[in-house]
RNA sequence: GGAGAGGUGGCCGAGUGGUCGAAGGCGACCGCUUGCUAAGCGGUUGUACGGGUAACACCGUACCGUGGGUUCAAAUCCCACCCUCUCCGCCA
């Protein structure tokens, strides 16, 4: 890849999803109609006049502070000469109570400052539709001579999920796999992680499941807070998703432009607690407070974000190629895109006892919106630096993947027929409770 | 969890409360040189915020793990916390 130089002149920046405050001032109006295209209810103004007084107060202090050590360093001299400087001290002395006192004060400022941009959620992208749209659509809906079963009723008949034992054990909503859903389950992990390491060029990971609230921030998932699991005794959450540990993997470093894009992969469980979704779907695997995902993320080039978002969507999207399940590709509304997110496909598998499409993937360009938060940089072969665009995509989340495989799998003699592409990873089962 | 040691610029590594944004070395970059050897010589080499500029230049301030404190002045003193290393304990 060659040296791009970066020129910040240019529209094609500026309207670019980046909270950079000085974007802010300098193209309020911009900024006040994309953040409406989200719904954002922060003021605009109000940030505005916070980076004004701001700007004011550092201004006073650095000329304060100048005069100080100035100040500071002639009694520095006067001393090396063994000459009194006790006045001099003393007259000093006022003007390091002023320089403190301004100190507090823009401090503060800045506190309210940082406070107002980390509420800014990302910048829709100028892609992203008013409503959310489908953009196309893969395979064929299966299509069967007998009454198709859900997946709860499948899975209780061949013992693949137990529910209520999750239930006494860990509460409502987890699930617990059994026998060959467990092995089910680990067969779809598998096929994943192998094709995206082996065909797609991941370096898999094996992160920590939990985080700090710094990289939960940085991911941009405090502010969803009460939908994530946060332990009793350490300053720890649990992940909502492995976005969290893999878009931290970089946090305060340089990465190099020639090493871009940078691909990770990891397969972890997530947690949310799903607050406020109690009443919408909640049978079985549908929404459960534990669920295991198989996530892509990518450093990119911000000139380059677009090939990285389409890699990533095709990348997940052979997931349900090579098992064969119907999908279809829907652009998010900046509505509906996550807090981080400027621009966000979802792919909907098509599920047959459901008769429904199901989320199994999301893929999100955050921009450099959580490069910015974790201070991860790109130096460009030109030397100069800026931050990268960082991109994710679950390639695919299991449990509703496993949804669509038992219904639409599903055979008369109520058996499961084991796609092909699984086979390899099933012991080579070729049914599932025959 | 207990005891000890330590955290300085891309890296290594000095550092006396004042002349330290920080010696020295390495690396990198630029230029020069070049009949000797992947050699020699000179120079450059951080980031953020603010000001300034058409853009550079330039100016100010901050940054020596993080946050407080003492002081006219803190990398240097004090306190708390975090992290790393070593030893002990515990443990898959």
């Amino acid at each position: 890849m060659g040296c791009v130089p970066v020129d910040i002149s240019t529209p094609f920046i500026i309207l670019y999803p980046m909270i950079d405050p000085r974007k802010i001032r300098e193209n309020p109006d911009e900024i006040r109609k994309l953040l409406a295209r989200r719904r954002c209810p922060i003021s605009v103004d109000e940030i505005l006049a916070v980076d004004e007084k701001r700007r004011k107060l550092q201004a006073e202090r650095d000329t304060l502070r100048h005069d100080l050590k100035q100040a500071s360093d002639a009694i520095g001299k006067l001393k090396r000469e063994s000459k009194d400087a006790s006045e001099a001290m003393a007259k000093t002395k006022e003007l390091s109570a002023k320089t403190k006192e301004l100190d507090g004060k823009l401090s503060e400022i800045e506190a309210r400052f940082e406070e107002l941009l980390w509420q800014l959620p990302n910048l829709p992208d100028p892609d992203a539709p008013d409503e959310d749209t489908v953009i196309r659509s893969w395979g064929s809906k299966p299509e069967f001579d007998f009454q198709p079963a859900d997946h709860v009723t499948i899975c209780e008949r061949l013992g693949l999920c137990d529910f209520r034992y999750a239930a006494s054990y860990a509460g409502a909503r987890f699930a617990a796999y059994t026998g060959d859903g467990a092995l089910l389950l680990r067969a779809l992990v598998n096929l994943c992680l192998d094709l995206h390491t082996r065909e797609h060029g991941y370096k898999e990971v094996f992160p920590p499941v939990l985080a700090r609230a710094e990289s939960a921030n940085a991911a941009g998932q405090l502010s969803k807070l009460e939908d994530m699991y946060a332990l009793a005794d350490d300053p720890l959450y649990l992940i909502p998703t492995s976005e969290t540990a893999l878009i931290n993997l970089h946090m305060r470093q340089e990465i190099k432009e020639e090493d871009l894009p940078l691909k990770y992969t990891a397969y972890t469980s997530c947690f949310r607690r799903e607050a406020g979704t109690y009443g919408t779907q909640t049978k079985g695997l549908f929404r459960i407070h534990q669920f295991e995902k198989v996530e892509l993320v990518q450093f990119a080039h911000p000139e380059h974000w677009r090939e990285a978002f389409d890699e990533i969507l095709s990348n997940a999207e052979k997931v349900l190629q090579l098992l064969e399940l119907p999908y279809r590709v829907k652009a998010l509304s900046p509505t509906e895109a996550a807090f981080q997110a400027s621009l966000t496909f979802d792919i909907d598998v098509w599920a047959a006892g459901a008769e429904d499409w199901l989320e199994v993937s999301s893929i999100s360009n955050c921009a450099d919106f959580q490069a910015r938060r974790n201070k991860t940089r790109l130096r460009l072969a030109d030397g100069s630096l800026i931050y990268p665009h960082i991109l994710n995509g679950s390639g695919t989340a299991f449990p509703r993947l496993i949804i669509a495989i038992l219904e639409n799998y599903q055979q008369a003699d109520g058996s499961i027929k084991v796609p092909d592409a699984l086979r390899p990873y099933m012991d080579g089962k070729e049914h599932l409770g025959r």
